[in-house]
DNA sequence: CGGAAGATTGAGCGTAGTCAAACCGAGTGG
DNA sequence: CCACTCGGTTTGACTACGCTCAATCTTCCG
């Protein structure tokens, strides 16, 4: 959809499908810094050096919404309201982002895959699908990449909880069978 | 300057000083989650939820400049270009946030460490200090919590480097003397 | 059917966490 | 002036969590 280093030209919205944000790394690996569904907005960051600094993958078949930032500006400049919720869209990405920042700082692996799971659902919920079953788009790999853990640590971590009858996992498909365990493992280190 | 859990109502500007950003957990710890020098803005990260997600705490004698928000959105209403600015702001933040979350997820404690001083380094630079040589304001334990690793392993990167010969290292006060070193371990892992 | 990509599981290892002791400088009080 | 405390730092020894390497299995697709 975008790639990093293209110069700043519009946001994008996705109507349907999964993406992924990256950076790419010199030695050729890649950073996974974000999962976007519907309705999110993503580019936005851009905005600091006028080009991305990510790279947009779709994870499935997907939609997506491309704004010119200039005509996105000069609505907003008519409509002022416009403007508080670009603001907002990039303060809520900022409040993510710190809780992603605790996540990584501060929990282990069991901790970072159960709130991971907790936030997908949440998001799963907030677009009207079930938050207790669904099916992940992202592979281990890169959940493991966005949570700073291998994909093997990732693997180990779905099958204690499966073991410790938390979740019901079929590869990508999760059922979760008990939140509030879930939530007591999270919370313990969550603001 | 502000508290977690307060309403939103002004944004700041640092205009001396030292500041950390952190959150609150639940078992009393906190998480850092930045460090801000003068010229820099904190508090927006609040606009998404109405209320600050973290406390502003300065790090030696400071002086701040609060800006109620409804002004600083009147103003804008008048001058356009203020909007963009604002909005840079915070697309800046969300870059240095990625640039957090690519360190605390791909690199080990030298790696971190290295690229937290280079970071620190171009900020002194940049507002007319010497980059070589400075004083940190933040202790090992803050700049641990921030990095996520522990002020013991802090303390032993500090003392690896200087054994090293990349740094000369006095509690709080650091010279760089091998810059490029420095640079070549972070680059490894850096986009 | 064969090959590729993703996922799971095991064994061994290494980095950073934990616990503990010692050190240092600043501030306080006898 | 010295003894004392206190917070921050350094260093050592040991441990544990997650990484690495490897084998196996499944699913998908040409």
């Amino acid at each position: 959809m975008y790639h990093a280093g293209e110069k700043f030209g519009f946001v994008y919205a996705v109507r349907s499908g999964t993406f992924k944000t990256v950076m790419m790394l010199k030695d050729g690996r890649e950073q996974v810094t974000g999962f976007h569904f519907a309705g999110d907005v993503m580019g936005l960051d851009a905005l600091a050096q006028g080009a991305h600094g990510t790279t947009a993958v779709p994870l499935e078949d997907a939609e997506i919404c491309a704004i010119p930032y200039h005509q996105l500006a000069s609505l907003a400049a008519q409509h002022p309201s416009l403007h508080g919720a670009v603001a907002r869209l990039m303060s809520r990405e900022l409040v993510r982002e710190h809780g992603v920042m605790l996540l990584l700082a501060s929990m282990n692996a069991e901790e970072r895959l159960a709130t991971f799971l907790l936030t997908v659902s949440e998001r799963m919920r907030s677009r009207g699908y079930s938050g207790t079953e669904f099916h992940l788009r992202m592979s281990r790999a890169e959940i493991g990449s966005y949570l700073g853990m291998k994909l093997e640590t990732v693997s180990r971590a779905f099958s204690a909880f499966q073991r410790q009858g938390l979740l019901e996992v079929d590869k990508k498909h999760v059922r979760i069978a008990d939140r509030d365990e879930l939530a007591r493992i999270c919370e313990s280190r969550m603001q």
